[in-house]
DNA sequence: GTTATACATTTGTATATACAATTGTTGTAG
DNA sequence: CTACAACAATTGTATATACAAATGTATAAC
C-alpha cells in the first residue's frame, strides 16, 4: 500500500506531519476498500451512511437539517445525495405537512433490503481492515483520536 | 466538532466500525483545517502536495508517473493538477527529449516562493491539530497507524 | 518495414464536494 | 397587512476524483 511506500521510506520527515500524513493514507485505504466494497451495490460510501442513518431513525423521518448533523459533508450535498437514493428508490421525500420549508426523508422496504445485504459485505471489509489490530489497538486507537 | 457529535454520543457502534469511523472524522478535520490553511493562497491540498514533491526532487525534474506514485489520487488526476499548478506559474512542462511519451515537470521559481509561504501556514496548522497530543502519543498514534 | 504490443499521458464521463447565491416559506415588527 | 428578517432546502459554479477509453510514442516480432 501506498503508507508504506510513501511515509515509511521517508523517515526524515517530523513527527507531527508524518503523523498526520500517515492518517490520511490510512483514511485513503480503508475509503478504498469500503468503496469497492460497495461498488456492486452501485452505491457511494455517503449514500450508504445515509441510508444508515435513516434506518437508526425507525421510522421518524429525518429532514435534511437533522440528516446533516449526522453526516460529515455538507447540505448541499444532501439534497443531491437524496436525489441518487431516491431515483433507486431507497428512500422517499415529502414536504413536510406542518413546516412546508422542510421534507421528511425516509427510507423505503427496498432501501431497507438492499442495505441488510450491504450491510454484511461492509462488516466483511471492517474486519478486513482491522485484521492485524487487536482489541486493545483499536480501544488505544479511539483514545489518541479522542484528543483530535 | 463533528467526531462529538456523532461517535461520542453514540456508543452502542460497535468497536471495530467506531474505530474506523472516528479516524474518517479526525481526517476530515485535519482535511478541513489544511483546506483553510491553504485558502488564502488559493491552492488545494493536492496542489499543494504536487509542489512540496516537485520541491523534494531538488531539480530533478519528475514526469507523471514518478509524481503519481508519490500521491494518493489517480493518474488521471495527476494530470490535471498539473494543468492548475501551471496555469499559477508554479511548475513547468516539458515533453522529456529522451521517450517523447513522458513529461519533464519541475517547480518554478515562483512555486518555490509561494511554497515557502504555504509552508509557514501549514506549520501552524500542524501545531494546531496536534495541539492536545503529546509526543508519546504522536509516536503510539504512528506504530498503531502501521497496523493498517 | 509493417503489425502488434506496451508504455506514458491525456481526455471523456459521471459523481462528489465546497462555497455562494437563490428560491420558497414562515415568523415578526411596525 | 406589508415589509423584512430568518429558516430550510435547492441550484449554480468550480474543483476534485474514479474509471474507462483514447491518443501518441516506443519497442518488439516477424
Amino acid at each position: 500500500m501506498n503508507v508504506e511506500k510513501i511515509i515509511k521510506t521517508e523517515t526524515e520527515i517530523p513527527l507531527i506531519p508524518r503523523t498526520l500524513i500517515h492518517l490520511t493514507l490510512v483514511n485513503a485505504k480503508i475509503t478504498e476498500i469500503f468503496a469497492s466494497a460497495l461498488k456492486p451495490h452501485d452505491i457511494s460510501i455517503q449514500q450508504f451512511n445515509v441510508l444508515r442513518i435513516l434506518r437508526g431513525q425507525k421510522g421518524k423521518p429525518s429532514n435534511l437539517s437533522t440528516l446533516n448533523e449526522r453526516m460529515v459533508t455538507k447540505m448541499s450535498n444532501t439534497t443531491r445525495l437524496v436525489d441518487k437514493l431516491l431515483s433507486k428508490g431507497y428512500v422517499d421525500r415529502i414536504v413536510c405537512p406542518s413546516n412546508r420549508r422542510k421534507v421528511e426523508i425516509n427510507i423505503t422496504k427496498d432501501g431497507l433490503k438492499a442495505l441488510k445485504f450491504m450491510d454484511a459485505e461492509m462488516e466483511k471489509a471492517n474486519d478486513f481492515i482491522v485484521q492485524d489490530l487487536t482489541e486493545q489497538d483499536l480501544k488505544q486507537l479511539n483514545n489518541l483520536l479522542n484528543k483530535f
